[in-house]
DNA sequence: CATTGAATGGGGGTATTCCCTGAATTTTTC
DNA sequence: GAAAAATTCAGGGAATACCCCCATTCAATG
């Protein structure tokens, strides 16, 4: 919407050499549009902001050493205006909205057109967010449930963890040193928190959140 | 366009945008190799290769409709001579045995660099086999004996999976109206098979054979 | 046709898990 | 410093799983 004749900088936060190339290749097409550099993880990036700032950084979060969404909230405690747009193939809920909340301005899954991609980038620009439909599907799934993980304490990590390996009640208690009572309530309790009935099930439900 | 005898023609399959424009940007560069076409699916791509053949495609694993899996073998069976690389993000032992067997003549990850990637192109060329280092690591991955799942029958299956379900043992045996004991020898066979002694290891392993 | 594998079932006994109620102590959090 | 969460422990009973032994039937396989 707004034509400025004045060049914007923009930078890039990816680990993958084949694709920053792809990325700078389509925005040097782009009228105003400079790549005023690229990094391969967070900490260099925010160096480079703090020595000149850029209009916009596209933010990939799995990077080597520091988090994107790290990186990102960095980016945000040293200038609000600078716009963030994050580029990845994360499609997890939790990994989007942690981005989000750590300031993003958008999130843009790495396989978007190149019209949606330069699309993006006035409309950030214009202070409007942004974001692949699918992951609005994602983000506002209606009937899904995603039933998020039950948060689990040290303890109860750690018993699953033991039960998993086929530990009985009493091998667990041992290698604690904890009473067997203790150990079975909690193992009462991870039962009650993955609202399943036996360690069978409490094991698969614990596989399929990750926590084993 | 009739590319100059001694240029290379190279194929891209892949539906991520941005990447293929990071691909073609970086081969461009390199002497003697043209892009002689990109495709987003499997489908399209082996249709031109039956026109007129490639020396080289690049290809992804994750595709739409068609697994790069597939596509790798179709072309193999196409014409044995056109060297496939395979271009993707899985480092899951299963599926780089499953690449390499259907034919690829190279396995690299999206985060191989520029140079890499040119060396590579020689390396097929000259009926060398290349991969990550990385990858040979997880592929050869020290001592560890994969111990093959074991061979369970239709029955086993059937008890397997309700067990992962949280079902008792006479809830199996109503839903299945067989008798309690019949389940139980069946739940001892299974614990056999995957050497272990209670249900909630048996369905940690099962998971990790991926039979649940 | 003999052998093997798969599925079925039994008896008896022990080990373990699961459920309920209740509570003391420490650590974390606000 | 008070409130909340986490960790610890107890007794008793019912349900379930686990472990031996064993046997029959049926289908496939050689």
């Amino acid at each position: 919407m707004t034509p400025a004749t004045t060049s914007i900088p923009v930078i890039i936060v990816e680990d993958h050499a084949i694709f920053v190339e792809g990325l700078c290749s389509i925005l040097k097409q782009v009228e105003d549009i400079v790549v005023a550099g690229t990094f391969t993880e967070g900490r260099a990036a925010l160096e480079f902001l703090q020595q000149q700032p850029a209009a916009i950084v596209f933010l990939d979060i799995s990077l080597p050493e520091m988090s994107g969404i790290d990186v990102c909230k960095a980016i945000k405690a040293l200038n609000k205006e600078i716009k963030v747009i994050a580029l990845t193939n994360h499609t997890e809920k939790s990994v989007i909205i942690d981005m989000l909340q750590s300031g993003a301005d958008g999130y843009l899954l790495k396989n978007t057109s190149r019209n949606d991609l330069v699309t993006a980038i006035y409309q950030v620009l214009n202070d409007q967010f942004l974001m692949n439909p699918e992951l609005q599907q994602i983000l506002f799934s209606p009937g899904k449930k995603p039933k998020k993980a039950p948060r689990l304490t040290r303890r109860e990590q750690e018993i699953l963890q033991l039960v998993g390996e086929g530990a009985t009640t009493a091998a667990i208690a041992r290698q604690l040193f904890i009473s067997p009572q203790t150990v079975e309530t909690h193992r009462h309790n991870l039962m009650q928190k993955f609202e399943v009935s036996n360690s069978p099930s409490l094991i698969k439900k614990a596989i399929e959140y990750g926590m084993l």
